[in-house]
DNA sequence: ACCTGAACACCGTTCAAGT
DNA sequence: ACCTGAACACCGTTCAAGT
């Protein structure tokens, strides 16, 4: 601590895989998916790339932990509601606004969630489920429905966002939609009447709020199956 | 065509857009999602990598055309039910297989449809659910949730299939699943009582089956809030 | 017009050598 | 025990040169 070396004038702290996953996050968040480098990991930590392989076992694992920093902090932060129904819309948005933050997880989701904090996150709904009546032998239906369709938006708006970020770096959000709500509007008729239909739906529309009425189709769906209708 | 030159004893026909992504998805189908390489699709059809980007842009290109290729042929194959409800099951279990049979599409589906195969699923889709009597201004929340499902289920079983040839090639599906529910089965009681108590169903569930319970329970929540009883 | 294959600018990962 | 950075074995992509 007194003495003072070069590697510590280098280096304030002492590398880690804590530090190194946050370094990870940061990179991955500024430059995007491609962004993250064991080259440009390295020279942000002030040191060699071979460094960062006594820490972590590579890049999977780097990822996987990133990943999994993220979920975590989402899932402390996600209130609990007064209903079963509102506790999962909670969880369910808390995992939407973490994709829509940090679009890289998108992607690394849907691995088998094995002891991450995406188990958690299906624990916790799976419990509401059982708090609202839905009997034993339909839980692991009603939640695999739930947890393909919140992966599936997670997936969906990670790859959209890398679409956006591609087409066009400078481009807006709106702009991007409007673009597709325009190619939709010019399909012809004839082949497309459905889509061109819904082209208007689809310029107006908020991505959360959709999210939601997605999860409330599905919550619909599970309580008139299985839930007692005073229950839901 | 008479004159046989060292060229045409190599490669049988000339090289084409259409040559390339075909060996391009032999790749895929034979080696996985990393075999893709344009030393080895070169190799395959006797030519250098160089000569493959006179037909194709790049490998983006490449594996969306061959993704393409897998999911028309797919909807070529998808029969028409009898109710709308079947027939949107059909269209939806044709893109469930077309996953399983080639996981490496899983992970490409979600990208924006523009123009693709894909776009042409979601419109058969949508005209079902336009005659299962969804008002217009509902048609477009409704189709969102069904594709968020379908795509969701699509790139959690390419990750599956992922991960199950990681971490043992020689593996089977159903060791696989065992090894899953084994894994849930031993978890902290105190933590994870919901997850511990469906390891049996994971154990013994079948993919399809849930997949199509899934879509069930969202036609379901659709039908409920939107369609006259009697139409559903 | 189409093909060739060496070359370029990168990767993730390893590893002998240092401290 | 932990770090360094050159080296290895790959990539996707380009491009001068051929036919």
């Amino acid at each position: 601590m007194a003495t003072r070396t070069r590697r510590t004038e280098r280096r304030e702290k002492p590398l880690s895989r804590e530090r190194i996953v946050e370094a990870a996050i940061e990179l991955l968040d500024t430059a995007g998916e491609g962004g993250l480098t064991f080259r440009a990991l390295a020279e942000r930590l002030a040191t060699g790339p071979g460094a960062i392989y006594w820490h972590v076992a590579g890049k999977d694992e780097l990822l996987t932990a990133a990943t999994d920093v993220i979920v975590a902090e989402a899932m402390a932060a996600a209130p609990s509601g007064a209903t079963p129904r509102e506790t999962i819309r909670g969880l369910a948005l808390a995992v939407f606004d973490a994709v829509d933050g940090h679009p890289w997880i998108g992607g690394d989701l849907s691995r088998a969630p094995a002891r991450s904090p995406m188990l958690r996150v299906f624990e916790r709904i799976g419990r509401q489920l059982q708090a609202l009546g839905v009997p034993h032998a339909a839980q692991f239906t009603a939640l695999s429905a739930l947890q393909s369709y919140i992966l599936g938006t997670g997936g969906l708006n990670a790859a959209n966002a890398r679409a956006q970020h591609q087409r066009d770096p400078g481009t807006d959000r709106s702009d991007f939609i409007n673009a597709a709500a325009d190619d939709w509007a010019s399909l012809d008729p004839d082949e497309y009447p459905f889509t061109r239909g819904i082209a208007e739906q689809l310029r107006a529309h908020d991505d959360r709020v959709e999210f939601v009425a997605g999860i409330d189709i599905i919550l619909d769906g599970i309580t008139a199956r299985w839930a007692p209708p005073v229950g839901g």
